[in-house]
RNA sequence: GGGGUCGUAGCUCAAUUGGUUAGAGCACCGGACUGUCGAUCCGGAGGUUGCGGGUUCGAGCCCCGUCGACCUCGCCA
């Protein structure tokens, strides 16, 4: 017989009765009648229960027992009674009655049950990040994820992609996020950095003809974390592919994404490809975001216009100074409390807005400042929004881009408090059209909307004739229920264009060539036309899985503030280290500077 | 760096308006129990109420500061 086990914790079924087995696994529960005691015993597969009597010379072991022990244990595999029978189990048929239990490695007692879906707080699990893997939620997640990615290569695979590693150790670059940096022993006072994204090995991959390109591919930067965002490393589903136009682009995409989001769905419903293309234009204006989440029916309408010159001077007074007005349609609430609509406003003041204005309808007769504006705006406003005699309407007035924020922020927590959010579907959709540059007004200057490497429409006369911020770029993301998945960009693979494109954004030559010496001048050689995109996977496991915080669907994921509490990192290391890389840490460590 | 929420037993939570000895469930320890599957029953141990200061006759509760966690803004081409 083996020595650790015959089956596993989720195999026996009825028609292994009578048979001689050993299982090996986890002390899951116990369940003691002082002369007869259960065990549930559990590995990866499932829980299998073992039986053991006063009888067996087993008995005083299994009963001191701590829980989270890891035993082998031979036995014969019994029939249930037929109400003896647990039908929340696979196992449930059978149990094993112990002749043998052999401990294998001893339980201290546990910082939190592994039992059960109770909450605990998050500090301590991660601390024992080894435990809380053991759980249930938490196990089947990491399983999906791995079962995501197998299933996302299998389908590029499919469709001609060919997977390749590129170097995890780079150079540092401007634009972008903050880097990783990593010091070098060799070159004194130089340093790697750690990618943000295989971007440019991408697009040299393609310069080299290999023609279709992906990875699971690591990348990391070096900014604060969110609920959907983990510190330090996330994985992207990275492509590129040759002769291609951005429609190509879609089409290679849609039936991997939806693809896998059908086969993991659970029920739940997929958007079919095309999916639908919308506009950054568009989707700022109906949707107050660049995106949107599409299970929510609330369109915002803009109503600078119908306000302009009117009574209402607070409004009229700003459009004149350039805001715009924007209305979000609250369905059926015109009938809610006023402190429906009141709290809103003090929430859209929290935000650090100047508020919100309101009307509500009740019986076709409108409240807040409907009265302020005149009946003959009021109906305006009905007959452009196509209001119903019982909806309410908020209005989000200021700068175009401020309105739009604020505008989609109503338009999300409208959707929730009303319930208006479409469940068990999710929702993809494109966001196209990209602006290519907007305004820092901070430093005061045209910077990258997005990726400085994107192609822009019209390419080189767009950018010598056309006022830069009006210039729009190939460059597109995918957006599913509100969380932008993916981000990408048919490239800019013409020196000259490229060139032009960094001097708008205030780069002269010499800066291009030496900060992206290896892709400039790889695009001298006979570059072919390309593009792609790089889909989260972290995100999208987030969203099959329905957990709303990424680190529940990564195996070791690091705090907020970007420390791993189980291993301790970041840590400080010995002088020598720090000799051999000649650095020398500038004041206080334990202090933050 | 800014804002918000929270911090009571190993864990999840409770504690009337500021009022007697800070309670319960799970886990832990001891005992009883031969059909449970969140076993049950009896008992026990477990607390500097995050930390420091203040107000008060009296503070888990109020005030100030501080530390920590999470959420968020900045940041994330």
């Amino acid at each position: 017989m083996h020595a650790y086990r015959t089956h596993n914790c989720g195999q026996l079924r009825s028609n292994h009765a009578g048979q001689s087995v050993k299982l090996s696994g986890w002390v899951f529960r116990k369940r003691d009648h002082g002369n007869l005691l259960f065990v549930d015993l559990r590995d990866h597969y499932g829980v299998t229960q073992v039986v053991v009597d006063r009888d067996s010379s087993a008995f005083a072991l299994i009963e001191g027992l701590k829980l989270e022990s890891v035993v082998a244990v031979d036995g014969q595999v019994l029939s249930r009674g037929s109400d003896k029978i647990n039908p929340e189990l696979p196992t449930g048929e059978i149990e094993v009655k112990a002749s043998k239990v052999e401990l294998l490695s001893e339980a201290a007692e546990l910082p939190f049950p592994i039992f059960g879906n109770a909450e605990y707080p998050e500090d301590i699990r991660l601390r024992n990040r080894f435990l809380d893997l053991r759980r249930e939620k938490l196990h089947e997640n990491i399983v999906l994820r791995s079962q995501v990615i197998a299933s996302l290569r299998r389908r590029m695979i499919d469709e001609g992609f060919t997977e390749f590693q590129t170097p995890i150790l780079t150079a540092s670059s401007p634009e972008g996020a903050r880097d990783f940096l990593v010091p070098s022993r060799v070159h004194h006072g130089k340093f790697y950095a750690l990618p943000q994204a295989p971007q440019m090995f991408k697009q040299l991959l393609m310069v080299a003809g290999f023609d279709r390109y992906f990875q699971i591919a690591p990348c990391f930067r070096d900014e604060d974390a969110r609920a959907d965002r983990s510190p330090g490393e996330f994985y992207q589903l990275d492509f590129e592919m040759s002769f291609v136009t951005q429609d190509d682009v879609f089409a290679a995409i849609e039936p991997v994404l939806h693809g896998v989001f059908d086969e993991f769905s659970k029920g739940r419903a997929v958007t079919p490809p095309p999916f639908p293309r919308i506009t950054y234009k568009d989707s700022m204006l109906k949707y107050g975001s660049d995106k949107p989440d599409l299970r929510n029916p609330i369109e915002i309408s803009d109503v600078t216009e119908i306000f302009r010159g009117g009574p209402f001077a607070v409004f009229a007074k700003s459009i004149e100074n350039g805001a715009v007005v924007r209305a979000i349609p609250a369905p059926a609430a015109g009938t809610r409390a006023r402190s429906f609509f009141d709290s809103a406003n003090q929430w859209a003041k929290d935000e650090g807005f100047a508020g919100l204005a309101y009307i509500n309808f009740k019986g076709g007769e409108g409240g807040g400042i409907a009265k302020n504006i005149g009946a003959e705006r009021v109906a305006q406003l009905v007959s452009q929004m196509n209001l119903g005699p019982n909806d309410g309407v908020f209005f989000a007035c200021d700068k175009p881009l401020n309105a739009a924020k604020l505008a989609g922020l109503v338009r999300t927590r409208v959707g929730t408090e009303l319930d208006l959010i479409e469940k068990n579907t999710f929702k993809f959709c494109w966001i196209v059209d990209f602006p290519m540059y907007e305004w820092d007004e901070i430093d005061q200057r045209v910077i990258f909307s997005h990726n400085p490497f994107s192609m822009p429409q019209g390419e080189m006369e767009a950018l010598e004739t056309m006022n830069p911020l009006d210039i729009l770029a190939y460059q597109y993301d995918i957006v599913c229920n509100g969380i932008e998945l993916s981000s990408g960009a048919i490239r800019n693979h013409k020196p000259e264009i490229m060139y032009k494109a960094f001097e708008i954004a205030g780069y002269d030559r010499s800066v291009v060539d030496e900060k992206f010496k290896g892709m400039i001048n790889a695009f001298k050689y006979g570059a072919p036309p390309h593009g792609g995109s790089a889909p989260g996977v972290d995100r999208i496991v987030m969203l099959l899985a329905d957990e709303p915080n990424i680190r529940e669907v990564i195996l070791f994921p690091m705090n907020q503030k970007a420390e791993d509490l189980m291993m301790g990192a970041p840590s400080y290391v010995s002088e020598k280290q720090l000799r051999e890389l000649r650095i020398a840490i500038v004041g206080d460590p334990h202090k933050s500077n």
